[in-house]
RNA sequence: CGGAGCGUAGCGCAGCCCGGUAGCGCACUACACUGGGGGUGUAGGGGUCGUGGGUUCGAAUCCCGCCGCUCCGACCA
């Protein structure tokens, strides 16, 4: 991509509204448009993070055996009657009337929905166990959304909901959405704790949070110092082997960890004081499973190998992309702006070209962008008409991981830069050696 | 929803107390000079002062209503 030809409209000063750093970040960088409370317009380069991010997780769920469908936004309140959740679930649910003046809304979440759809067609255990997922918009009219899209009203979610003959099969299932989940976030650069939680609204008896540790997070958490070190399940780990999704399941909830609504003290305190962590936390997934509960209530039932029917155990497993985004950007920035992990970053590589207009640098610059195109990688080049600092802080800003500075300096030996966002360490190359460099990995 | 505050050019702000026809920095446009970490000069463009009403010869400024947004608290992916 050509910057001079991008729609990149970054900030260089601080909006006032930006409290936390990511949302700052992502004001500045350009990647986000605040259309009205906790409601949020995604910019070209918020667009490709989201992508990515999103892409990660479609691909970690389906690996898990989940399969992707898409459900409406909109809803009728049939079916959250049926549940009884259209009278449970209060202001924070958006109710509209159509033109027929029939009650709708803007599902805040899909559990009626999918089960209205799993009813509908399966009959048998045989056709068990079944997962279904979708990465959709959902709306919660939050009291107060803050922190640009880390609590937005509108927002993204990946939902995916399990459907279960019985218990043993239905933990099997969370098991393996608890296993995909942490190689999800391991991939987007996180390392995420799973913490006991509250079902809440939702209910069931089986939950989990998984917290990134960040000193901007919204709420206090405590965990053992362990979970640091914890291994992550490798990308061949077999789904199917429930012994294996039980271990691992195991190994990662043996020490202690939770939210402050679930702290325990007592138990935290019997940790060894150089073993405890305590800091602040975002909740980036949440996974329930919580049994019959509206499989009973609207009659979601399957014949069992018996010969009777049975009303099937359910679990539902959220993800939210537009949240996701913004902790990885706690997690990992500096003064100069953000620092993508390379699964994410919206361009690969980033060229600077330090004099547009200067024949050798142009040429120069072009083949590089030309070769490591053709190589497959997204390379966002500065060929705008600017001084060079202003490229290096949009370079650093919007965080490409690396930097090929082109610059009439280096081109009186031929030679070119190559910097590392993260690390900052630069070493001159030819154009060659940094071709070469850049597409091996 | 309770408490606090803000709305003046794309962004950040001053002007309001004490009424007299709108200003600063950045950004933007043109040209020139520049070119290794947000440059310099010259010349420009851009504002229903959130909105409706009231007071007044005259309102960004005073009064009343409404709308929007932010922050603190209780709730959530």
């Amino acid at each position: 991509m050509r910057l001079s030809q991008y729609f990149l409209p970054i900030l260089k000063e601080n909006p006032k509204e930006a409290e936390i750093v990511s949302h700052r970040l992502m004001l500045r960088a350009g990647m986000i448009r605040q259309q009205s409370a906790g409601i949020y317009s995604w910019l070209p380069l918020g667009k490709r993070v989201l992508d990515k991010v999103n892409d990660i997780i479609r691909q970690e769920q389906n690996r898990a055996g989940a399969h992707e469908i898409l459900m409406p936004t909109i809803q009728s309140a049939d079916l959250w009657n049926e549940s009884g959740r259209y009278d449970d679930y209060g202001k924070e649910m958006l109710r509209i009337n159509d033109r027929q003046d029939r009650p709708m809304l803007y599902g805040p979440t899909n559990e009626e929905m999918v089960t209205d759809i799993f009813r509908s067609y399966v009959r048998s255990y045989k056709e068990l166990p079944l997962n279904l997922y979708h990465i959709q918009t959902k709306f919660r009219d939050e009291i107060r959304p803050r922190f640009g899209t880390m609590r937005s009203r509108e927002f993204i979610m990946k939902d995916a909901y399990s459907f279960d003959l019985n218990k043993e099969d239905a933990e099997f299932a969370y098991y393996k959405m608890f296993t995909a989940y942490l190689r999800t976030f391991d991939r987007l650069g996180l390392r995420a704790i799973p913490m006991r939680a509250d079902t809440g609204p939702i209910g069931g008896d089986l939950s989990h949070e998984f917290i990134i540790l960040a000193d901007t997070g919204e709420s206090e958490v405590f965990c053992h110092k362990k979970f640091l070190g914890f291994d992550i399940p490798e990308e061949d780990v077999d789904f199917s082997d429930r012994a294996k999704m039980k271990a691992i399941f195991d190994e990662w909830t043996e020490y202690y960890a939770a939210t402050s609504e679930m702290h325990d003290e007592a138990a935290f305190g019997a940790i060894d004081a150089s073993e405890q962590v305590s800091d602040r936390g975002i909740e980036v997934g949440h996974i329930f499973y919580f049994g019959t509960k509206y499989s009973a209530k609207m009659g979601a039932k399957v014949m069992g190998p018996d010969g009777r029917e049975h009303e099937v155990h359910m679990g539902s497993y959220g993800i939210g992309p537009t949240r996701l985004v913004p902790a990885i950007i706690e997690a990992s920035h500096d003064d100069n702006g953000i620092i993508w992990p390379e699964s994410v970053a919206p361009f690969d590589v980033g060229i600077i070209n330090m004099k547009v207009g200067d024949e050798t640098c142009d040429e120069a610059s072009m083949k590089i962008y030309s070769e490591l195109q053709k190589a497959g990688l997204d390379v966002l080049i500065d060929d705008r008409d600017e001084r060079a600092g202003g490229k290096f802080a949009t370079a650093d800003l919007i965080g490409v991981p690396e930097q090929i500075v082109v610059g009439p300096r280096g081109m009186k030996t031929g030679e070119v830069e190559v910097k590392n966002r993260k690390s900052g360490e630069r070493e001159s190359l030819t154009l060659e050696a940094a071709i070469n460099k850049l597409t091996a990995g």
